[in-house]
DNA sequence: ATTAAAGCTTGACTTAACTTTAAGTGTCTT
DNA sequence: AAGACACTTAAAGTTAAGTCAAGCTTTAAT
């Protein structure tokens, strides 16, 4: 089973012109073309963009997931630099959801802050504290 | 008590570009200035800044904190608006947490995906079945 | 009183990650 | 067969969020 750009654009939430700049910047290796010079993409190539959009989810630039996709490609001697990306992306995440849980305690507190507010038509009140 | 622009800077842990940025922007309404033209930042800048890095750390560009800036200016009658702002952005983060746990879920596989094919020297074992 | 460190402004520059444009070729639908 | 639409490349343009530089002033420490 093989898709078009316009398919896989439509199947992964992206627009055409950005999955053409993946492959440009090296984000997706080896997408097959056919005879008359059109992308072809498989599963596999699937695969990579979801990889891209899971990492870039994370905050991750790019180059370094080209780096990643550099190690990938030259095999088994670059698997302890491949270990340690993850090792060091799994704190990454961690910290940010961390960050986030405590943002949303504050935003907890700003809405029910706004409801008061909201509740007595202003932010002067006694209840009302803070901004 | 107050304090110049490079003991914010420290403080907070940011570039004293960037602060003078953020007042350009009207990211902090009303810095004080001496009569030489100095700013000095009193605590509620400093809680203006620390709102600026909790909305930021959500991924909420500066010109939508701007324009919750400015409905505070306004007063009371954008209480409604500022109220359905944090609402929004509450289920913001809630989703970005979600979609970060998701990730790490990933992140821990290819974690101990890469672990096995460090002891085997290879990715190209029967037990490590994905790139 | 000097002088180095820290501040000021204006405006240009940078980087990341697209996005659009131009100018054309290939394919599908009626 | 004609028109719409998808695809191509290369390069320029855009946006967000800073970052830096130049040239000058103010402040703090000796």
């Amino acid at each position: 089973m093989s898709y078009t750009i316009g398919e896989v654009a439509k199947k992964m939430n992206l627009s055409v012109h950005t999955i053409r700049y993946y492959e440009k910047e090296g984000l997706i290796p080896s997408i097959s073309r056919t005879k008359s010079g059109l992308r072809t993409f498989e599963d596999k190539d699937l695969e990579w963009i979801k990889l891209i959009e899971c990492l870039k989810a994370t905050n991750m630039p790019l180059k370094d997931i080209k780096t990643y996709i550099d190690w990938y490609v030259e095999g088994d001697s670059t698997i302890p630099q491949r270990y340690d990306m993850f090792l060091k992306r799994r704190e990454i995440v961690e910290n940010q959801i961390k960050e986030l849980q405590k943002t949303l305690s504050f935003i907890n507190f700003k809405c029910s802050y706004y409801e008061n507010a909201l509740k007595a038509g202003t932010t002067k009140t006694k209840e009302v504290l803070y901004k």
